[in-house]
DNA sequence: GCGTAAAGGGAAAACGTTTTCCCGTCAAGG
DNA sequence: CCTTGACGGGAAAACGTTTTCCCTTTACGC
């Protein structure tokens, strides 16, 4: 049933339906029951191709989110999806999974405007992509990462001072050789995360030691083992997510390495397991519903408003989660 | 750039261009090609609602999910994403936080056709929504989840068949006080699990021993508490995930009982952290990527086809993955 | 009683495609 | 040389809305 139907069966034009259905410009209380009436009994509602053609708006949001399967990431996604359902958006989902080629994808989003607003959680470096992303029409946010090279709104927390403040929590327990195992390096947050880990190290006077992993507990596993191989294995590891973190636990458990009594292990995040790993997993918080809601909203004025939005990092708190895998160093 | 723009610009018809974009009708080589260079230069690509309009088909499909955070959700998510994305289709996402009130969201993305499918990964009871999804002319298909009530493919492990064989291998460890840790009892497939495990242990001739959880950790380590409290404590639990039987990981620890020497604990799914726990799980595996192909392969075939595509159960391979966590009982 | 304004509602344009008709041209076959 | 068919391409209808423009009616103030 289109609306046509509902006007013919109503008994009126099909520009009173719109009215009607829209609130777009008055009608006598009588013929928009009548309507309403119709409406309700053939259960109709609007096609939204059609009306996203001539409005021009689609009330979809493109949520971006790189195909992995870590907890944090999910439980992002589903926090921001949920604040967009109750905001009303549609909520359209590009997972990447290699980087470079898949990106193509959402970037066909944005140039035949099949939505009304973007929010990122996938780190960008490919600057044909950036370039494209840079004279979009729609409006774009940023949610967990961080891209300075982008003008856009980027929500999350002080990466530099989660880092640091992580690092400084190690000390405080009277670490000096603490080694930190950072993602696959490519993300400006998670640079700067790695900076504040050594920030803090070279201010206690330290040496920093550093290991790759790539966010999977499976290379915080490899990271750790190769940490806690050579002769001055560190007493505590910092790990950029709570998955490596994990890993390095597994990778302690494996050595005959005690935890924390031999080596405290902090991880990042806060994911749902934290407290059920053995030990207990001390990790850095991420309020991720504040995340989502920060991010939804900024979107939203960004939308309504359809002003530009302009670069600007809105800081979500975080917070040390003492729990056991962190104790002094002997 | 609209369709007349680039139809000016090269010198033809809007039919022309149509026809050279979707290859409708042939088209003189040199034309085509004077076409597709003025495409090429402005990029051009039709807008998607108006082709919808026209089409009556979107290229979208509707991802129904329960907004949870547990790690074979959101795996079986991203794997059909993926598989959506390869075929052609944009991924439309709903993701269902309470249960009854938001499943409206979804059938409003059928009525009104703004997806070409639907993949289900919520079971629903509500019989307003059932009689909705039965009416429903978008083509349907089942995730993971089982609804016996919906005519319509779904696609899962056999679990009554995984429910019975990891009974039996529990049983084959000599355990005879076997308990079950099942979800929030709610779903199909969890109630064929269940019995699955019933007729497992009746079989043996053994008394069963239920617990109810909802498919957290935290539950999972309430019930294994409650099970592990009474005087004839099970010497093996088995739980209908892996985050449950994580949570029963650490009740054991916390009441002081070794893994798997005093108690050897079971779960389900195989999500990635089940072999750094400590100890490592053992589980029953599901085949996430089989699951997802599957499930697309075969909505695919119903959108395209357009045929009903009536009820049948499509079985994915299920596997016993053994590891630290189950011993023989002593 | 007349002029004017406001209110209610209809006709039609517009959104950007695809596709159905239809028309002209050219080649081939009788 | 004429007819027929195929082929290439254009005009216009159709998809289902929203919204602008316009007309009619009513009320109100003088």
């Amino acid at each position: 049933m289109d609306i046509r139907g509902i006007a013919k069966e109503a008994g009126v034009s099909i520009s009173t339906v719109s009215r009607v259905l829209n609130g777009t410009k008055r009608v006598s209380p009588e013929v928009a029951e009548r309507v309403r009436a119709v409406v309700e009994r053939y259960e109709y509602s609007p096609d939204p191709s059609a009306r996203a053609m001539v409005l021009g708006t689609t009330e979809a949001v493109g949520l971006v989110v790189p195909a992995v399967s870590f907890s944090f990431f999910n439980s992002l996604f589903s926090a921001l999806a949920g604040e967009l359902a109750t905001a009303g958006y549609q909520v359209l989902t590009c997972t990447i999974r290699q980087s470079e080629e898949e990106e193509l994808r959402y970037l066909e989003l944005l140039r035949r405007k099949r939505v009304d607003g973007i929010i990122l959680m996938h780190e960008t470096s490919d600057e044909a992509v950036l370039e494209r992303l840079r004279h979009s029409e729609v409006p774009l946010v940023l949610a967990t990462v961080d891209t300075p090279e982008l003008e856009v709104p980027s929500i999350g927390v002080d990466d530099y001072a989660a880092g640091r403040e992580a690092t400084e929590y190690l000390i405080g327990f009277g670490h000096r050789r603490i080694a930190f195992i950072d993602g696959n390096g490519g993300g400006y947050s998670e640079r700067q995360r790695l900076a504040g880990y050594l920030d803090a190290i070279s201010a206690a006077a330290l040496a920093p030691r550093l290991e790759r992993g790539d966010y999977s507990p499976g290379q915080g596993q490899a990271a750790a083992a190769r940490l806690l191989a050579g002769g001055e294995a560190p007493t505590a590891i910092f790990a950029a997510n709570d998955e490596m973190a994990i890993g390095a636990i597994k990778a302690a458990e494996e050595l005959g390495v005690e935890v924390p009594a031999g080596l405290s292990v902090l991880g990042f995040d806060d994911i749902g397991l934290c407290r059920y790993t053995r030990p207990s997993l001390s990790t850095v918080r991420q309020d991720i519903d504040g995340i989502a809601k920060t991010a939804v909203s900024v979107l939203l004025a960004a939308i309504e408003g359809s002003r530009p939005a302009g670069r600007e990092r809105i800081v979500v708190p975080h917070r040390i989660m003492p729990r056991a895998s962190c104790a002094p160093a002997r």
